[in-house]
DNA sequence: CCAGCGCATGAAAGCGCATTCATTTGTTTC
DNA sequence: GAAACAAATGAATGCGCTTTCATGCGCTGG
């Protein structure tokens, strides 16, 4: 293994020279930088980031916790957080909790003392909890508020308003909400959205994991409030819901409407296509890791920033039936 | 930040003994060993990482590189990657290169040094390159062989045959192929075993990339090809192909069989489920992880597992029309 | 009863790098 | 032309931990 001092000697100069050649370049003379870079190139040095990061305390890794991350939705983030951090030259460790929260107390706890900064992505902990973890190190929320925390999340209102309108336009008097996790931070927002629709009655179907089995598991429910419509936690319950519905030979959106939150992917791989509010998943993703950088930074402490959402019509919601 | 020397002298022992207290409990007397652990308690003590990788040279930390976290394959991987380290004592660091096999190796050398081993995920690298990787590290291959290399594969042929002989039961005589990216060695290996076919006929619709919208794009070129079934790389194209294949006003498996490969999640979304073989993604990741950690240990050294997979019949594939 | 052994322990030596500090060299100003 | 200053450099220090190495201790066995 080449070190330091071996580029060092090779190039005719001091350890600290060739340490600022390669990370402060300007602030050494212009032939010795060469015949440092010359040294790195013919043997092949590889910095050892153990070291760099003991000696100088920055290691150049973010950590990023999710629930799952087999969800496309997160998956979506992850990607995000991914390209972001690449960009700004930072490596990411990811943890997967399964959306259980005490395994995710436990992974930050593991992940914070060899990271620089977290991405909590939908954290299911409590607000007293994440409030903990931010206290031993930068941290960044994704898709959760918690006051004086920098937070990336999406307008779940304006998401919500925007599919009552349209389901309002359509005719439909009557809405279910199929919700997500319980300790979702999102789907609160939700429902407090939904609380505020005066022109439409809502009925809630109650809390459901956010896969495809939990729709398949919600559509029997949400069919029983009589609703015409009903508007789903995210794309996955509103695949399964779909599916279900069909299956028990109602026609969508004929019969009942069907919208879902997210715009994943398999939104359009499915028959009819997904009615649903499209949220820029990567992009919170990238957002995230900027503002990180920010956090450690000092500039942008607790800045809240709140992505647009963009409802998208496709095939699964149509004019409400005459009854 | 409290320090081990602040432990042991907590304590009242050595920073040695403190050290060994926590890293090789046995070696250190029962009462000491108490004291240790009560101080750590009451400093809420958490050892510095990078301080114990250059020490100790290891890091805990092992590298996973993939062509797209957002691929569904590819992230049911990452997922058992994730478990397999989580539960070895390994945290990840994740790499998405997004398909480009430029990318893929300078992520690699990237990680390299601050990892203690690499899972490749279906690379897209030359067999040379690889070997260039896992030169500098030990390297476990996920969905490729290289010889000589650990590795963690599927029976692609096995699926192939298991599709083929479904197809050839249904009565099927020509088969198109819509194959995968051109770069992937599983690809290769499809088309190994359809090249020993010899009761059905096949027909090769050539490389796309292996999402919807390659499927989408494929579908008219496999359906040229005058075969009554259509077998694709993975799942995300056939999803494309039936897509595709309905719109135009097909009906399947009437008028088309259709057969994927993976059976990710969404293969049951869609209407009709997806016949597809399935292959044990996830379990995949953890084998990885479990094999890295042998190679490292020097057992294994190149060890090649090759996982089963198993055709499982859904909708999308039925009898053979009547011509 | 003492040589000899093993075990628990502490002192100390780095791991490879970044960084501070003092020094030298080159440049500017009056 | 000398004084004052800035830039470039090297020696040395230490980041927090693991790991030899040497020491002292309580044992066993002859």
């Amino acid at each position: 293994m080449t070190t330091l001092r071996d580029v060092a000697r090779a190039a005719g100069v001091s350890a600290a020279t060739a340490s600022r050649a390669l990370s402060a370049p300007d602030s050494v003379s212009p032939a010795k930088r060469q015949r440092v870079e010359d040294a790195v190139a013919d043997l092949g040095y590889q910095p050892n980031r153990s070291a760099q990061a003991l000696a100088s305390g920055r290691h150049q890794h973010f950590g990023l916790v999710l629930p799952d991350l087999a969800n496309p939705s997160f998956a979506a983030i992850a990607k995000g957080v991914q390209e972001g951090a690449r960009r700004d030259g930072y490596a990411v460790l990811v943890a997967d909790t399964d959306e259980d929260p005490r395994a995710e107390r436990a992974m930050v706890r593991d992940l914070q003392p060899s990271v620089e900064g977290l991405i909590l992505c939908s954290p299911r902990m409590t607000d007293d909890e994440i409030r903990e973890c931010a206290d031993s190190g930068p941290v960044v929320l994704v898709n959760r508020e918690v006051d004086e925390l920098a937070s990336v999340t999406f307008d779940s209102g304006s998401g919500v308003s925007q599919a009552l309108r349209h389901l309002r336009a359509l005719g439909h008097k009557s809405v279910a909400y199929v919700g997500g996790p319980a300790a979702s931070w999102s789907d609160a927002q939700r429902r407090l959205a939904l609380a505020d629709a005066s022109d439409i009655e809502v009925s809630d179907v109650g809390p459901h994991r956010p896969l495809y089995q939990g729709g398949v598991a919600a559509a029997d429910l949400a069919l029983a409030t009589g609703s015409t419509a009903i508007l789903c936690y995210n794309d996955l319950l509103a695949l399964g819901v779909s599916s279900r519905l069909r299956a028990r030979g109602l026609s969508i959106p004929t019969d009942v409407s069907v919208v879902g939150f997210d715009d994943i992917s398999a939104a359009t791989y499915v028959e009819p296509q997904l009615t649903t509010v499209a949220i820029p998943l990567t992009r919170a993703g990238q957002e995230a890791t900027s503002l990180l950088s920010q956090v450690r930074a000092g500039t942008a402490e607790h800045q809240q920033l709140r992505l647009p959402v963009d409802l998208v019509v496709r095939d699964s919601s149509g004019p409400a039936p005459i009854s």
